[in-house]
DNA sequence: CGATTATGTAACCAGTGGTTACATTGATTT
DNA sequence: AAATCAATGTAACCACTGGTTACATAATCG
């Protein structure tokens, strides 16, 4: 038995949570079932997230810094020249292992994306992606092609794990895929 | 005042669908709703719709098949040069005006993805993609360029509409960033 | 006209996000 | 050490949701 107090609930219902939503889909997580799986009652989650989109968006931000760590790890180990498409293929490769946890971390329709915890972490994210200049769209015409590769391989991942591809491909191949199809882009990048 | 009996609630039903996620958003969007907006009681829904479920499936149907309309018009129109880039172009225009039954059109997890209209609406809108080779991946080497441009202009439509992009930004520059941006990709497939 | 069938309503169920009043605990102060 | 107080838990409740069932009404067809 454990007791009355829980010890550090708030971690408790995110580790909770990031299990769930992968088990049960995104549009099925409920608070409910996190504070159960924590054993405890419903409404003492709601001391720690104001409310759902609250959980929600602190799942996301640690989604966004665990997906910017990995594709941090994958860009430093790969050489110069090969590099952004290293990124790219690590990008799709998160989403294709956490796919609703990529999915939360881009629907910000259900999140509050306006928390600060988020918006750093998606900074970081952005900052992994090559170079912020991404954000930066206005009147900075380098980025047009880095809009273009961050779009191409964002694609590839929605793509894919909507199920909008050929599904009876195993992952495996499907990745070959990609990584041939983003390397036609090189041309675009020698100019 | 109306008869006891609607005279086609089915249609009615997926009109207030369709009105209504574009206001209070997919996630939010309720059968209840819907029925109250066409006059009518919640189970009355449930007599043509068997569940959300087939609602989301039909309204995702009819939003496939206005989406590839939409794209066939603005190709037709478009001289053979830049066929390719229009294609494109309204493909994300679509989704910027129709932000959720653009995605609706895509999250198979909250619709019947097996049902036949929606197989048959999907697969008009990947033909009128360009050319239906897109979606057999597996061992054409030519539709690696073709999964390159739709998921380089999926992902700018995604992006765009999740507010990933700057969103201080009108629409009509985005549409002119993305524009030159897919313009780009103009050497990958002159090859 | 009468029976059948399609289509609507009313009342109900379990589950959800969220709130409020109350109970329990751990830490602080004296 | 005892009293106090804020942090954290529970229980009971609310409105709403998707979904079902029994019943009422209307249209249709013999």
């Amino acid at each position: 038995m454990e007791s009355y107090h829980h010890g550090d609930l708030a971690k408790a219902l995110l580790d909770k949570a990031e299990a769930l939503v992968e088990e049960v889909g995104l549009d099925a997580l409920s608070i409910r079932a996190c504070a159960k799986a924590a054993g405890v009652t419903h409404s003492a989650a709601f001391r720690h997230y104001r409310n759902k989109r609250h959980l929600l968006t602190a799942l996301a931000s640690r989604s966004a810094n665990r997906m910017a760590d990995f594709i941090g790890e994958r860009s430093s180990q790969a050489n110069k020249s090969s590099q952004l498409l290293e990124v790219g293929m690590a990008y799709i490769g998160f989403a294709m292992t956490n796919p609703n946890l990529f999915r939360l971390v881009f629907r910000e329709e259900i999140i509050d994306a306006s928390d600060q915890n988020y918006r750093a972490a998606t900074r970081r994210l952005a900052d992994q992606l090559g170079d912020s200049r991404m954000k930066r769209t206005v009147d900075d015409p380098l980025s047009e092609t880095a809009l273009l590769a961050w779009s191409a391989v964002h694609g590839m991942a929605c793509l894919s794990i909507d199920g909008s591809l050929q599904s009876d491909v195993p992952d495996e191949n499907k990745m070959q895929i990609f990584r041939n199809s983003l390397s036609k882009m090189q041309p675009v990048f020698a100019a």
